[in-house]
DNA sequence: TTTGAAATTGCAATCGATTGCGTAAAATAT
DNA sequence: ATATTTTACGCAATCGATTGCAATTTCAAA
């Protein structure tokens, strides 16, 4: 790779004979400067083939137009979907995206954090780790007046802008969907409940048990079920209880929804007479599957979406007595065959 | 949001009444400086909260520790995937990711690269969109003095870094393993042939059928077949041929596979005994269709690793005589029931 | 105590773009 | 033709960190 000397405006402003800060001016489309030169200064930086030396631009404003986004995982179908709805607002807008994952590592989380701290982004996007445990580095970002905007998995107790999925709210539908339908005795696997998603999705699961006077049942609840694997194996635990389930609502991923899948056919279960499997996430594969999984859909690029429009909303707001927004997206029930016990749509 | 001064090696220095020359050689751990001012510094950095201001030393150091990475989409997960692979290596090295998605566009990706021109990115990894049609923009970002890597979807007359997949020898592999287990008419979903990578596939498929001597029959060959609903059609059109094909290479991807599945499943034809059908790109639905798909495993994230470790052994590289290098890594064909006629595996 | 080398620290320029302030030139008014 | 207002451009400081070179201090050897 040869080493270019790339062209500044101070190689235009002696090519014309000017000052740089005509240059600069001109540039930046300045009524500071006549017309003639203006285009004569366009002409020649398009010669010499210049490109604005964003760093340099942004350390004199004291910017960065970039946004950080700090994610579990990138290849996971919910996260590329956020993060391709955020790119398409911001690159609209002329912002850049820095992106890390944490890789679901309290520690990695933290150095990923400080590493958009330290790049001085105007922003830091951030679904926490499932093993998030105390969030000072999430404090340290706002005590550098960093904006911080947290979604899906948020810690609740910072105030900051939220974007968030109705988790209670779709559960609650989920399980309706699933009482409704004839199912009597419905199991769940639930995620860790250090996050609070998964504390919400649990929260509906009672909620409906209860509106519908059908009692719970602790050992129809399995902890810490949100891989295909760990949903495989719990389905193998409540399959075989003396009175096993006749419904089971994976409420921590369609992955883990698969496992009960792959159990019951394993066990020659029938599903859905037999078994009922509702999953959560709405993954490509669901609709695919036979039968295809009952699941939810989180409007996920739509999120990102949201969560890039709040930034900007935000950045012209100087009101610092206003309360941090919180915005909920409604999750939308989609019904499949997993769910249909007795075969109406 | 409140508007906070951020500490600075000058206000460190002032602190410790020293200058912020030796400040600033003491955070990069010169041995030019005294052990104990240097731990004084250290101490007196935490205290203030102080986080190095990157713009500032990248300006300064005219570099800018960020790679670029140019994608159709971030949220298919191919790509999700290679970008998941770059970031685990760039991560370590203290590099930055800047993502963008052309979202298929020749223009959009102009725009793109040439964002990330303006950014002074160290490097810029590419994978051209579907319409690119020329690669002048591509050809700039080298007279930049930027280092260039293109991946999978490449300009092959372009002299640059390239990491790709044997697309000749897993086409040629995945007809071999077709015409082995007793299909004889088979036919070929191809994708855009300005891509060289379906150009290649294609490859692959004339080069079977010629070392096992059977007749090219162009009526077999549908063009311009890489989603699932193109993929379904061309499945319609080649199964209502007077002498329809007795399996389907869907060499764009397994979701074309997946719609040949649903067609043949709604025209009640049996996969894999009536019909064999093979796809491309281990998508991870393409192991819970029933059956299951046989496919081809890119090594996405393998292909990502590769990418950043190939800059990485590039940027210490002064030899401008070298010819840039192309590495090629060797899909592998995963078997499955839907290519299974005879029901062996 | 003197001398010289080594270890520390300071000075000042630099990276490239931006911008407040001042001044010369051009345009307008008197 | 002179006074006054605009317009256009230059000067120089600034953003924060880095670094070559000079200056000072420290310490050991003579």
């Amino acid at each position: 790779m040869k080493k270019v000397k790339r062209t500044t405006i101070y190689d235009i402003a002696d090519k014309l004979g000017i000052t740089a800060s005509s240059v600069s001016r001109a540039l930046n489309n300045s009524s500071q400067v006549n017309e003639k030169t203006k285009e004569l200064i366009m002409k020649t930086a398009d010669e010499l083939n210049y490109k604005r030396n964003i760093l340099a631009s942004n350390l004199r404003k004291g910017q960065s137009k970039t946004i950080g986004v700090v994610v579990p995982r990138i290849n996971q179908n919910f996260f590329s979907n956020v993060i391709a709805g955020i790119e398409e607002i911001t690159y609209q807008k002329g912002y850049n995206l820095i992106i890390c994952q944490s890789g679901e590592q309290h520690d990695k989380e933290i150095q990923c954090v400080n590493t958009l701290i330290n790049q001085h982004v105007d922003c830091i996007v951030i679904s926490v780790s499932a093993d998030s445990y105390d969030y000072q580095h999430l404090q340290n970002v706002l005590d550098h007046g960093i904006q911080l905007i947290q979604f899906d998995r948020v810690a609740e107790e910072l105030e900051t802008l939220k974007v968030i999925n109705d988790n209670v709210q779709a559960s609650f539908e989920a399980m309706s969907h699933l009482i409704e339908g004839g199912y009597k005795r419905i199991g769940l696997l639930e995620g860790p409940q250090n996050l609070s998603i998964f504390k919400q999705r649990k929260e509906g699961y009672l909620k409906a048990l209860q509106l519908y006077n059908i009692p719970v049942i602790e050992e129809l609840i399995v902890e810490n079920a949100w891989t295909k694997e760990l949903g495989a194996q719990g389905t193998r635990k409540l399959l075989s209880l003396p009175h096993p389930p006749d419904a089971i609502f994976a409420s921590t991923s369609d992955f883990s929804a698969l496992g009960v899948l792959d159990v019951a056919n394993a066990m020659g279960i029938k599903v859905p007479s037999e078994l009922g499997i509702c999953g959560y996430a709405n993954e490509s594969f669901s609709e695919i599957t036979n039968p295809s999984i009952t699941t939810i859909d989180q409007f996920s690029v739509y999120m990102g979406n949201t969560v890039a429009n709040l930034f900007f909303q935000e950045i012209g707001n100087t009101d610092t007595t206003a309360k941090p927004k919180t915005i909920s997206i409604k999750p939308e029930l989609i019904i499949r065959g997993s769910t249909l016990k007795n075969g109406v749509h």
